[in-house]
DNA sequence: TCTGGGGTCCTAGGACCC
DNA sequence: TCTGGGGTCCTAGGACCC
């Protein structure tokens, strides 16, 4: 028993209010195009996150639209976290507003998971100024559904001995990874809620949703959910895109080409400041019927190399013009995934029978140049004195 | 009701290897 | 000339989450 899931009540329009004092107990909506974040006040006129900000404002006249401060919202959730990480070492970030934190092995001097979970919400709320909600159970995925029953600003324990009673009566929905078009399909099928769900045997899940889907569906029902509470999870992808709306249409192949690098040099920027490489190379393209596509190319070597990313960037953007010319684009963007991984050591070859400094050096800053300096740290050093520094590049 | 910018994970087919 | 079983990696697309 002692995992606690808090997560912050919508996170940018607190943000909003807490730093706007007129806009308290008002209705406030932060981002105009699509709602980004609405405040309760808001949300009772129905308005939802990731609506679009037309109908946001029919439902709710007369709300405050505010632009998004993503830097004011990063430095609160920065603040947040110290908090979370003052109660527990044990903490794993879901998203910028959102972490589980195991507090099972805490002594008897913190309390009972409530109170720690009291105790946290106070913390955050006077270090911070920002209303939280603590859902605390056995598992993450209770955890995670109590937090969600006890909004706003609430805090809701499952018993032990209550869970089924509490798991299985909640619609479909509920569970982790049924999105609408899941939850027509089992609907279609007479499932509803959770207690459907865990009357089915798994192989009918696994024959209506996939193999993964199915056998998730399965154990969550059933109220088996193993999963530990991890500290040490790292990013599988950075990415970056840009909206260009009706725009898109018109827009010339230098004018892409703009965008392209643009969106590329602040991928590889927040990848060299983080210290990662990647080595594959995934275009995301959106269109006007809404319709999607993506292209990808995974190169030899991870890299955070601006130079060679958008050279990647370049080709699959290129190679895409027919399909890009035909439909009427409408998103643009990149992601750069298999961080971290090893590639084909394949590259190390054409210098290891070199043993003369200078040309190694020579092959060292060939290298640098196609594949960045990550590239550096593996293979190319093996002629050399393994003491030897490393260079570094310039940012 | 069709609009942002981030991400994660899964599936399926093809190429290729032993 | 074609058939077995097992596996990895890459690519493209889809569903889902905040």
């Amino acid at each position: 028993m002692g995992i606690l899931h808090a997560d912050l009540d919508s996170f940018y329009a607190s943000v909003e209010q807490r730093d706007d004092p007129s806009l308290r107990g008002r209705p406030v909506i932060v981002g105009g195009g699509v709602v980004l974040a609405a405040s309760y006040e808001a949300k009772a006129y129905g308005v939802r996150t990731a609506m679009s900000g037309r109908q946001a404002r029919r439902l709710c006249p007369h709300a405050v639209v505010v632009p998004p401060r993503m830097a004011a919202y990063a430095q609160a959730s920065a603040a947040v976290f110290e908090v979370f990480r003052d109660t527990t070492p044990i903490v794993e970030p879901l998203s910028i507003d959102e972490a589980f934190l195991d507090v099972s092995g805490l002594g008897r001097a913190s309390g009972s998971p409530v109170d720690i979970g009291a105790r946290l919400r106070e913390q955050v709320r006077e270090r911070v100024g920002l209303p939280i909600t603590v859902g605390i159970a056995r598992t993450k995925f209770l955890a995670k559904v109590a937090s969600q029953e006890a909004k706003p600003d609430g805090l809701l324990m499952v018993p032990p001995d209550r869970e089924l009673a509490f798991l299985h009566p909640l619609p479909v929905r509920r569970l982790w990874g049924v999105d609408a078009k899941t939850a027509e399909k089992l609907r279609a099928y007479g499932i509803h809620t959770v207690a459907d769900v865990a009357g089915l045997p798994e192989s009918t899940l696994v024959s209506l949703v996939g193999a993964a889907m199915g056998s998730r569906l399965y154990a969550l029902a059933h109220n088996s959910d193993r999963r530990r509470v991890t500290t040490g999870t790292r990013r599988r992808s950075i990415g970056a895109q840009r909206a260009l709306g009706r725009r898109g249409n018109t827009m010339s192949v230098a004018e892409i080409d703009a965008v392209v690098v643009n969106l590329i040099d602040r991928i590889t920027r927040r990848m060299r400041r983080a210290g990662r490489t990647g080595r594959t190379v995934v275009l995301r393209l959106r269109f006007d019927d809404l319709g999607r596509a993506s292209r990808s190319r995974t190169l030899p070597w991870a890299t955070a190399s601006t130079e060679v990313i958008l050279r990647a960037a370049r080709e699959l953007v290129a190679a895409a013009r027919p399909v890009i010319a035909d439909r009427g684009l409408t998103l643009i963007g990149f992601a750069v995934a298999n961080i971290d991984t090893e590639g084909a050591e394949q590259l190390m070859l054409p210098f290891a029978g070199q043993h003369d400094n200078a040309a190694i050096d020579g092959a060292i800053d060939q290298v640098r140049r196609r594949y960045g300096n990550a590239a550096l740290t593996r293979g190319v050093l093996v002629g050399r004195d393994p003491g030897m520094e490393i260079p570094t590049l310039p940012d």
